[in-house]
DNA sequence: TACAGGGTAGACAGATCTGTCTACAATGCA
DNA sequence: TGCATTGTAGACAGATCTGTCTACCCTGTA
């Protein structure tokens, strides 16, 4: 990697490849050295220790993923509808590879607290950046968490599922029955003949 | 260790316990051997390579946990109204660590293929037994798969939050409107769940 | 011109990781 | 008795990982 771009911003960019692919602890710092393009001296003048490298990929990543979520939301039409069809851009994306907070967490766990704390945050911002979509009411915030929830659920079953159909369909169907698709009861006690 | 097991069995137990509390790539072999009180020898006599450890390691984490899972949903209960409690169980466990599948791909992803199989099997299972739960009828299925996804939502909501009450209630309101709350109407201006 | 700032290349230390190997001890069974 | 099986202790090889350090280079500005 020539530079393009200076030394730190090229070291993050291509430690946010490398640890969003292969894991963390998968990835050596010498491995990112070498990507990036710096020298090694270059990197711990900018990044004192790896978990320092860590925490702020973990910020790059909260910043853009948000950035890219509120954004394809808009773009989908900015209400509850969106949320399907704005995950399957990403779950569709040959890259993809799950929740980076999700895995961080499962990967180091409490070795390195931030981590936990970081992924609440970023977890709080996915779930109010659903609520926007909703309609004001007394429930939106708890209907938020519980799409939240569900769309955490979707992430994971597209992470391993062999295709991000049946999780978006899924979440799909929960995000209706969640929102009373309009105002409408729950299904009915004789159950439609046909769909 | 001493041995109160044979060796093998002790190798097995000691890298479930390390695995899923400190992660696969994060557990080095010479800690495993340490821990269960075996030789070198011996440990590479049973398990020829840590990945074949690994592999085993999420066969029996596999059978551990769907029984237990299958057992804890009868004890309260044997319908759908039994699998958050029966999460409740697991979550407020202090040793409670997500689930170690979900883990190990997040870790692991595509470096160990079997992995991801692994994963879908045990994920399927524990659909499998969710329909258990429900009332035959021609949607059965797609509700288990539905709740599955949703409970993968809660298991790893559970992980990071602070506590698992908010992961807990998002998932039993989750159930209730999925499955129609037996044949009442949307959300109860009171909150059914208790403290 | 002088020099500071930011960069490069790469050797090195010390830890840790996987996997192999030697040498020996206890036990059960033919 | 003889011998296979299963175990123990621990040295060792070779790779890899994090982090430090030396020595040099290029460029902009005072």
């Amino acid at each position: 990697m020539a530079p393009p771009f200076p030394a730190r911003a090229r070291i993050l960019l291509t430690a946010h490849e490398l640890f969003y692919r292969d894991g963390i602890r998968a990835t050596g710092i010498d491995r990112v050295i070498a990507e990036s393009g710096v020298a090694k001296l270059t990197f711990y003048r900018h990044f004192p220790s790896k978990n320092e490298l860590v925490r702020e990929f973990l910020e790059y990543r909260h910043r853009r993923w948000m950035a890219w979520f509120v954004d394809a939301l808009q773009r989908h039409g900015g209400n509850s509808k969106a949320l399907v069809p704005a995950l399957a851009e990403w779950f569709g994306n040959g890259d993809y590879r799950g929740c980076a907070f999700i895995n961080s967490v499962g990967e180091l766990g409490e070795t390195l607290p931030e981590v936990m704390e970081i992924t609440r945050r970023h977890k709080q911002d996915m779930a109010d950046a659903i609520g926007k979509l909703l309609p004001a009411s007394r429930q939106r915030k708890r209907q938020a968490m519980d799409l939240a929830l569900a769309v955490d659920g979707a992430i994971v079953r597209a992470q391993f599922d062999e295709s991000p159909e049946a999780a978006l369909a899924s979440l799909e169907r929960i995000r209706k029955s969640l929102l009373g698709s309009g105002r409408s009861a729950p299904p009915p006690a004789v159950r439609p003949m046909r769909s």
